[in-house]
DNA sequence: AGTGTGATTATCT
DNA sequence: GATAATCACACTT
């Protein structure tokens, strides 16, 4: 059995345990290879999108797991996330921030804002922005060998930390401790008002 | 090192 | 018409 089958199960089971199994792991497109050290997990709950039911934007939460569910906000920024959950239950592993291991050059031909390599992907927005991500990887399978945006076997995490979610209105799913990050690799994590001092 | 704010548009009410 | 799973920059301490 593939790792990329393997992992599919896993996204099917619990979310948070899937939110947790994506970090370590690879995302690759062309020459960019990069190591998940954030993550958040959405599913029914009033913080995710899919938690009104589902509409064009949010359909593919409802698809089968390993799937891009990408979206536009603030009028800036693209976010990626992972779908979770079997097919016909809503679930979302927001991709928050990695660790860039290969084609540096190509990120920082978009990520001109960036000072050091930490800060080529140590957040949502920029992550997707150096990886030239856009509502076009809408639904691409991340699970597939032959897609241009996937995911691949990468490497173990030693201790995993978990926090409230960020960005969230007040009572429109703050105080969940749903987001996960990656404790030996704190300096390639996003900024946060909840997350490691630094 | 911390706080505050403008940018800018897809999506839904 | 309001809101947003953010970022970058200005300004203060």
């Amino acid at each position: 059995m593939s790792w990329e089958s393997e992992f599919r199960v896993i996204l099917a089971g619990d979310l948070l345990a899937a939110a947790r199994a994506l970090l370590g792991v690879h995302l690759v497109c062309g020459s960019m290879r990069a190591r998940i050290v954030e993550t958040e997990a959405y599913g029914d709950d009033p913080g995710s999108h899919a938690h009104r039911g589902v509409t064009p934007r949010t359909k593919v939460m409802f698809d089968r797991p390993g799937l891009a569910y990408v979206y536009f906000t603030y009028g800036a920024h693209w976010m990626l996330n992972v779908t979770a959950q079997p097919e016909g239950n809503p679930g979302a592993i927001l991709i928050r921030a990695a660790e860039p291991i290969a084609g540096l050059e190509e990120m920082r031909l978009r990520r001109l804002k960036a000072k050091s390599s930490v800060e080529l992907l140590n957040g949502p927005g920029k992550l997707a922005q150096a990886f030239e991500i856009d509502g076009s990887f809408y639904g691409v399978d991340l699970l597939n060998r032959d897609s241009i945006l996937r995911l691949e076997e990468g490497s173990k995490v030693g201790k995993v930390q978990n926090g409230n979610r960020i960005g969230l209105a007040r009572g429109k799913g703050d105080g969940l401790p749903w987001r996960f990050f990656d404790a030996d690799s704190l300096k390639f994590v996003s900024r946060s008002t909840d997350g490691p001092s630094r």
